[in-house]
DNA sequence: TTGTACGCGTTATCAT
DNA sequence: ATGATAACGCGTACAA
């Protein structure tokens, strides 16, 4: 016998009343509530979640599914796991590692009903192939995914991106050095058209043989300048897809002995706690904004509510300070 | 009507001969097995988890508990990932942020049975209140906690500490400083004891003047350094606790125009990815192999195996490098 | 306010 | 090899 039959036993009440106790339903005589919380007390009750969850066909419990996690990807998921919480909602993280297979684990959980719905911060299989998940319960992702088969409370980083032309090209800098993330991402995309719409609004040389892709970590940002310095031809400013490039950049730049700003600006991108320690100049980017959104999301979906993509009212802002 | 039962009606099976189906139990004719599997496939059909996991008794599902997801960490659950999934178990993250009640959100999953089991990789409940989980599922942790009351894989780091005095004081390095975590930790009291027998044993003096406590990331490494430079006496070698710390000292030493090793010994502790790039010498920890054996604890009790903890068969190992 | 009766989706124990 | 039937632990219309 269950402890719940158990309490029912003793308490002389029914099924339901004692449901209702455990559920904090009103509809119960303040005698019932008092005589069977004692008995669940007694026992140390707790409910069955997987009874529960067979029951009502909800988990409130929300997968989060990244690779890895880092600095920034931190930022997002404390946030998200805070607005969860207030929501009532669980969060467990599922990490891939890189791995596609450990990766699906999380997506057959939405679909064997183990979470009611995903937070995908990383991604490493086809989105093509995950769409179809999306039958199974709300998907909401970070980064744009694909041709947005799955929603994404992404923002167009060319907006960004042109707040920070604009700081360099009005303190003086023309001669722009470009370094990217990966070459075919959406995000790289949006900025290469940013920079080359806004050099030609500006009646300015776009410089594609400066471009530099795959620059992700600082050290790839020390690699990517001293390649540059083997070049030639030397930037006036170097304009960031993320801080750590930017670290990288600036650092190396230091140690080859040239001056940042004077000889050299650096503009990074995210704002994170280390481009604030360095006094790097950045671009502010609304990352726990967009956390709560992508919450925001799934909730809507789970509570049946009618729901088109939200407008994105988030900005980006230009952080000015001591590399331009 | 569920999809089961839409199987069920289809192929004019009972539900037992279906359940055998996807169970792959071998007690089933070709021709059963072949329709059946047909119309699962028909109907996109998945076992619900919850209603397995309420009749079966398991989740075959592990959950790790850890406040933040850094390098080190990061090698052991990797490893334990890698293991539980071996044996057919998934493994979910409980990130709690250093945060109490979110933390006892995977303890009360393990009592409402949502995971088989729990890995404590970092803890910030109390482990007495802890303890009382255990009568729930097995728990086991990688670092020792309190009185033992919940087992651990940790193994006792005077090991580690005795290979690194040992080769400190043969290389002829006499005045040590001894730079720790946390004060009141089991492993700082662990290694300050291994220290103070090892140099009464070799008749050299204790230094307790130079202890240094809570230095835990590179900066405090630095903090630490400079401290002990005003401290007049100079060490000749400094013994750390983890990699990070000994980082931090080597990069202030060699900016305080330090020569490392001429002038300071380095040892460093736990073997690190980083530790390598930067040649430092340090005490290699066993982590993989130890996370290995936290699942082969929890294993064996859910198998309902006897099991008392197991031996611990691994050992530290110094490497050494340009440092020392 | 309380109780009855059924459903949730699956496994497991018997028989046959 | 297959099939009834009973758990598993709980929520919830609906009725009283």
């Amino acid at each position: 016998m269950s402890k719940f039959d158990e309490i029912i036993k003793r308490s002389g009440y029914s099924r339901a009343t004692v449901s209702r106790v455990i559920n904090r339903s009103p509809h119960v005589s303040d005698e019932a509530r008092r005589i069977i919380t004692e008995i669940m007390n007694e026992l140390d009750y707790i409910p069955n979640r997987n009874a529960v969850s067979l029951s009502t066909g909800q988990t409130k419990q929300i997968g989060i599914v990244t690779a890895m996690i880092d600095e920034l990807s931190l930022t997002f998921i404390n946030q998200f796991m805070d607005t969860a919480m207030d929501y009532g909602f669980q969060t467990i993280v599922y990490m891939s590692r890189g791995d596609q297979q450990t990766e699906m684990q999380a997506f057959e959980d939405l679909r064997s009903k183990r979470v009611d719905g995903l937070l995908i911060v990383t991604c490493v299989n086809d989105p093509h192939e995950l769409k179809s998940y999306m039958h199974y319960g709300p998907i909401i992702s970070w980064q744009r995914m694909g041709n947005d088969d799955i929603p994404s409370v992404a923002m167009d980083q060319a907006q960004g991106y042109r707040l920070a032309l604009e700081h360099l090209v009005s303190k003086g800098y023309i001669r722009i050095a470009n370094v990217f993330g990966r070459s075919g991402s959406l995000n790289t995309h949006s900025r290469r058209e940013a920079y080359e719409k806004f050099m030609n609004s500006r009646g300015l040389p776009v410089w594609r043989e400066a471009y530099q892709y795959s620059v992700f970590s600082s050290s790839d940002g020390e690699a990517a300048f001293r390649h540059m310095m083997e070049q030639g031809e030397r930037p006036q400013a170097v304009l960031c897809s993320n801080d750590y490039a930017a670290i990288g950049i600036m650092s190396e730049a230091r140690r080859q002995g040239i001056r940042v700003p004077e000889q050299l600006a650096i503009v990074g991108f995210d704002d994170t706690e280390l481009s604030r320690v360095l006094e790097l100049t950045t671009i502010h980017n609304p990352i726990a904004e967009q956390a709560k959104q992508a919450f925001y999301h799934l909730w809507r979906v789970l509570g049946k509510e009618r729901l088109e993509l939200m407008p994105t009212a988030l900005d980006y802002r230009l952080i000015e300070r001591k590399t331009t």
